[in-house]
RNA sequence: CGGGGUGUAGCGCAGCCUGGCUAGCGCAUCUGGUUUGGGACCAGAGGGUCGCAGGUUCGAAUCCUGUCACCCCGACCA
């Protein structure tokens, strides 16, 4: 007898939401703990996810004229201490390298020996040592812009982590440019936001504002920190993005200057920009339901299971044939310009158990083929956007050279889907009374309050205090316009105040 | 790093308060059989340093101390 179980995941999002993300990366089998603190096994289901993030944003950045490169991993001590307020945002998160080899004392126990002149930290973000080495780069207005972005791993000691959304080592990729001027610079930092954005929006389909922070939220070091900014279902702001300014900050401190046409010896402007693994993190928590995962069609790293449906001994090797041939027709076909990923599930368990696993998985389509459907040249279909019973049975010739448009329509629903959710749960906000109701009232209140904020540090520093809300950003479609500040009355820019993970 | 909680088979748990047969249960796994458009059923089997290290005791999963890891809530952050 089939157990009763209404949801594929417990608990629900409602019963206890950060307990659902949890038990849906593990039934999704995207990734585990690790024996190292705080440290993640990206499995492989994860990490297909993870090289499509890194192949279309890879093909981004080189359409904007970016090239690959790589530094190291570790940092002399004494480059974070070049930048004053980098060093305070980055010190007490640094994993500090002291030692260069092991020896096994009395005991036969290894005792770290060969102790370094000067320690070297594990990268937590690498400003300080590509600073350096962009000042032996840039030399003449003529090197300029330089245009570089690496794909790496970082670590930062965090105190609470999560897997993907915040974990001690993280995979991301982090670009650094330089610029002649400040305009050239700034510009650059809006096109790369814009390039997240627009990544985010339509290959993981994941509604996003734009905008800039405050001065308490932005990166140690920058003139500015533009982010994306997404709504969880929890309705909290997951920050997925972040591009920053940095102004002649780093340019002072890593001495990179240039000759101008003029002849002028000039410090340069430089920007740092980075997206990591948790935009996985988004992603799950952006479309998931209590069956598990559901992936956007566009970053799934497979579109369509096969599952055979093989109820008699005699029927089986006759439709499993039949799913080989259907395999290699709808691998002939093509979604956003390459192969349709297809899986055939040919394992030897019940078709039952085969379904839930792949729901759990989130894969965009299941297309289940038994003998009455081989009969009829038919093919029974399942979306990943609709009910796991929510099934429908199609001609196969119809439903193999609709399946472009099928995924293209699942990817559109989940987007409208997510910024549905979005826009239902964003409210204007005119007054204190107002925002504490907001926030306030229950489990089910809170979300994005789009509201004027005088911007007074102070004043940000006590509403975090008081009622755990933060601006995220201030959003850059809503122009200069002056809002008075729904606290203070004064004068102020339009700003959105949400929790956040 | 502060407060709270949890570590017993791959997963989920009981046992701990009040120390005492060979450490149990469900799911999963394996074998045999019955099933078969659906997360099966019957029978049997395998699988455990009770997180780790000390201590108390004739005897410790159980009591004590330390330690590590994970989860939740805070502060910090992508």
């Amino acid at each position: 007898m089939a157990k009763q179980t209404k949801h594929a995941i417990t608990p629900t999002r409602s019963e206890d939401y950060p307990e659902w993300y949890q038990q849906v990366v593990k039934a999704a089998d995207l990734a585990e703990t690790s024996p190292v603190r705080g440290c993640m096994v990206i499995k492989p289901w994860g990490y297909a996810i993870w090289e499509n993030i890194q192949r279309d944003l890879d093909r981004r950045f080189k359409e904007t004229g970016h090239k690959n490169a790589y530094f190291p991993l570790f940092i002399p001590m004494s480059y974070l201490q070049k930048e004053a307020e980098h060093v305070d945002g980055f010190a007490k998160e640094c994993a500090v390298v002291t030692h260069s080899r092991l020896e096994a004392d009395a005991d036969g126990v290894l005792q770290p020996a060969g102790k370094l002149e000067e320690p070297l930290i594990v990268r937590p973000t690498s400003e300080t040592i590509i600073g350096e080495l962009f000042s032996k780069w840039v030399k003449s207005y003529r090197d300029l812009p330089l245009l570089i972005n690496q794909w790496a791993n970082v670590v930062r000691w965090e105190m609470r982590t999560r897997l993907f959304l915040r974990t001690t080592e993280f995979l991301w990729q982090e670009g650094h440019t330089v610029h002649a001027t400040a305009e050239e610079a700034i510009e650059e930092t809006r096109r790369m936001l814009d390039l997240y954005a627009d990544f985010a929006e339509n290959v993981l389909a994941m509604p996003v504002i734009t905008g800039e922070k405050t001065a308490a939220e932005r990166f140690p070091g920058a003139e500015a920190t533009y982010a994306i900014e997404a709504m969880m279902q929890d309705r909290k702001a997951l920050q997925a993005g972040t591009s920053h300014f940095l102004g002649q900050n780093f340019a002072k401190s890593s001495n990179i200057k240039y000759l101008s046409a003029e002849g002028e010896e000039t410090f340069a402007w430089t920007t740092s920009w980075g997206v990591s693994t948790r935009l996985i993190g988004g992603l799950i928590m952006t479309h998931s339901d209590d069956d598990g995962l559901i992936l956007p069609p566009r970053i799934a790293p497979s579109h369509v299971v096969i599952i055979p449906v093989t109820p008699k001994e005699e029927t089986r090797s006759a439709v499993l044939n039949y799913c080989h041939e259907f395999k290699q027709a709808l691998e002939a076909k093509h979604y956003m310009g390459e192969p349709v990923k297809v899986e055939l599930d040919d394992r030897d368990m019940r078709g039952g158990e085969k379904v839930w696993h792949w729901i759990k998985k989130g894969i965009p389509i299941r297309v289940e083929i038994g003998p009455r459907d081989m009969e009829n040249d038919s093919v029974f279909v399942g979306r990943r956007d609709k009910a796991p019973k929510d099934k429908q049975s199609y001609k196969r010739d119809e439903f193999t050279s609709r399946i472009s448009d099928q995924l293209d329509d699942i990817q559109a629903v989940l987007f409208a889907r997510a910024k549905k959710f979005r826009d239902d749960n964003t409210r204007e906000i005119k007054s204190e009374a107002e925002f504490k109701a907001f926030f306030n009232a229950s489990d089910e209140s809170g979300g994005f309050a789009l509201m004027g904020f005088c911007c007074d540090p102070e004043l940000e520093e006590q509403i975090a205090q008081k009622y755990k809300v933060s601006v995220r950003c201030i959003p850059n479609k809503t122009g200069d316009e002056s809002v008075p500040c729904a606290f203070t009355g004064k004068p102020g820019k339009r700003v959105i105040f949400a929790r956040s993970y």
